[in-house]
DNA sequence: TATAGGGCTTAGG
DNA sequence: GCCTAAGCCCTAT
């Protein structure tokens, strides 16, 4: 069953899931890709997720670059267009990004599911 | 409709 | 820190 083109993304749940997710993300504050998918209720689909982002239009105004991997390295390449503005955009938040990897111990986004 | 290949990942040795 | 194996969905033919 092929999707309707009368619709963008709303259509999948999923897909909603993970656009309310990444809307949730504080300023100064990032998530790895496995995080917002379990968040989501995705589960195992951090790759997923990863190539959802990929393909997030530039007007879904969604802090896409508040993503990165768990390790808090940014996947994106400096040569990238999106590489280039991930990392510019958490610099502009105040995140401090060393040898392409961000901080998570301090700008890593948990839930806070344990009163503290 | 079915088949084949890939991706902005994650975890273990 | 590098390599390998796994899980999920999408895209092209």
């Amino acid at each position: 069953m092929p999707p309707e083109p009368t619709s963008n993304d709303t259509q999948d749940p999923r897909r909603s899931a993970v656009y309310l997710v990444l809307a949730q993300v504080p300023h100064g504050h990032v998530v790895s890709y496995g995080q917002v998918a379990a968040m989501a209720g995705l589960g195992r689909a951090a790759r997923w997720v990863g190539r959802l982002l990929a393909r997030l239009p530039d007007d879904s105004g969604l802090p896409w670059h508040r993503v990165i991997a768990a390790s808090g390295r940014l996947s994106l390449p400096e040569g990238s267009a999106s590489g280039q503005e991930q990392r510019a955009r958490l610099r502009a938040e105040g995140i401090g990004i060393h040898n392409g990897k961000v901080d998570m111990r301090r700008h890593g986004w948990h839930l806070p599911e344990h009163s503290g």
